[in-house]
DNA sequence: GTGAAAGCGCTAACAC
DNA sequence: GTGTTAGCGCTTTCAC
């Protein structure tokens, strides 16, 4: 019937008519057979999968979305891509996507909650099956688009605070004062702290909180800190510890807000003779199995990266599969203290 | 007129005819205020966005883009993101894209070619403005689809190959050839490599071609070699680095395909001793600033990862201004080489 | 400067 | 098992 099997590049987008008239088989049944929908005798459905396939058919998702009132994206929306942490939160989210036929769309808010607010409307207006983003603080718009949404809901990272809806996060209030109670446990006395500067990053300014509480509470405060800004590689880490030591005098405890600049602390000491954690013991943050292999294993806590970004994504899953909000769309985890080799003496 | 100012949230998802007839406003002059187009007295303007606002509308970009066959949409494919250097493009692609008012959408392969197919599939029939997909190597089905697809397509981060349209990236066999030379020149002759296994990494695997093939008209060849699946943390490196000293004798330069697994093998050699470079130098991969810091500066080259994203997102974003594709589609970045403190004696 | 009509490419709902 | 009809929520086009 086809004469001619060679297909020219169409010009204009082929759409489900063509297909139809292709395999002579009704639009309904094409669109049927495309999407495994209702029974087709395996007949047409040969019919139209060979027309479809010859052709070069791709669906119109935006034509099927609009009249099946489905979208298969979910939005994300973190704040930054240059910090670790945010590409294995990021993977855990994807490796459960994938398996369910929903698609990330992603969104950078530079920590800036203006951004946030602008890019949580850009994502809505696609109507995705769910939301998944950073943090619990919101600008008054932001919120109200949230809950306004109809769709799941899911802030991440963080679980000092009430959610809109769903939550998976640790607490990083808790996640310093443990670190905190783990330093003055050990006999440490006189500690710096070196971190990010932290206006708008809530997650480490709710950790130093739980940091100088519970040192407080031991009759304790920090003897140094400083705050910067800019990439956390290892050459910064070094600086400001350089730093640290050449001012605050009778250092005996560093705690880094992540473990990468507590590498480069570490290299820095090593280098200066100064024994570990003999002298001075450390910690980071973030449990970088990447930096397993330094010249000591550094005492961190594991902020469960990958595994929020699963639960996340297994949770708008589910809700898109129809399941209802449940209690256990509030996942609180507990991060793991791993005293490493330079805490314990 | 509208009496109550309290705006219960709606089951049903606003539309234009709501805040049209809210605002008392046609919904085609709502649109239009909405979207900056066209005249609007500013009187109307001022209606409009006020009941938009209050009803807290948010437009339906899938109606939209079917109306007018535009969608916001980027594809973005890449092979993982639990390595490094693909977080770092996509941050590229991002700070570029944010400014534009296009959205990125994620796919994930992991290296497997049929993924890439399957994701490619998915992705197109959101009909994006553009793809951007990491390599030049691509099975039947998507070379097919990416070449009728009428969107702008930019093959990133390899420029061994004719790219279907645009094309920004480095020649990674020709950077496996400049570090051979390099090593060569620097007196070296006993070379062990160490990499990860690259059946589907082209790009790994062009770069060890190229670093064979100059090796080879030097007259040499590696004298040990080995690959590694799993992630690339510094243990990693370490004990690679152990392995190849303890099974190959007389070694004095290690070629790491990244740098990461080189910093491994830095600190492993430091702990045994080893004068680095004067009885072993080494190589990485990557140009990681992160890793500035180390004992010794490790010699690596740039791979432009960041500048690759930016000037992908560049294309897509004249291209969907509505720029013809030009030359200037086709960028073949050159890797830097920086000896660092490592390879050079 | 504003509005009315038509239609983007699909799928829900129902008829056969 | 297959086809027909209506309409998803916008924007294009054209009329006023």
């Amino acid at each position: 019937m086809t004469q001619d099997t060679h297909v020219p590049p169409p010009r204009r987008p082929l759409t489900l008519r063509d297909v139809s008239e292709a395999s002579g088989v009704s639009e309904m049944t094409v669109s049927r057979v495309l999407r495994n929908r209702g029974d087709v005798s395996s007949a047409t459905r040969d019919k139209v999968l060979a027309a479809a396939k010859r052709l070069g058919y791709v669906p119109n998702k935006i034509a099927g979305a609009l009249a099946s009132q489905r979208v298969n994206l979910v939005a994300v929306i973190i704040p930054s891509l240059s910090n670790l942490v945010f590409p294995e939160v990021m993977d855990g989210i994807v490796s459960v996507l994938e398996d369910t036929g929903l698609q990330p769309v992603l969104g950078v808010t530079h920590y800036r909650p203006d951004r946030e607010e602008q890019v949580l409307y850009e994502m809505l207006s696609w109507r995705p099956s769910g939301v998944i983003v950073a943090g619990l603080e919101h600008t008054g718009p932001s919120r109200a688009m949230l809950q306004s949404a109809g769709i799941p809901i899911v802030e991440i990272m963080d679980a000092d605070g009430e959610p809109i809806d769903a939550m998976v996060g640790i607490s990083h209030r808790r996640a310093g004062r443990m670190m905190a109670q783990a330093i003055v446990d050990a006999g440490y006395r006189r500690i710096g702290f070196m971190g990010t500067k932290m206006p708008l990053d809530h997650r480490a300014r709710k950790r130093f909180e739980g940091f100088t509480e519970a040192l407080a509470k031991a009759g304790m405060e920090v003897a140094g800190r400083s705050f910067y800004e800019g990439g956390s590689g290892l050459s910064k880490g070094r600086e400001m510890t350089a730093d640290m030591l050449n001012t605050v005098p009778d250092l005996d405890f560093l705690y880094y807000s992540s473990d990468m600049i507590a590498a480069g602390g570490l290299l820095e000491l090593a280098e200066r003779g100064v024994e570990i954690p003999g002298e001075i013991g450390l910690a980071g943050f973030n449990g970088l199995p990447l930096l397993n292999g330094l010249p000591r294993r550094i005492a961190t806590m594991d902020a469960c990266r990958r595994e929020i970004g699963e639960a996340a994504a297994q949770i708008i899953a589910r809700r898109a599969g129809g399941a209802p909000a449940s209690a256990e769309d509030r996942v609180v985890m507990t991060p793991k203290l791993d005293p490493g080799e330079t805490l314990l003496r």
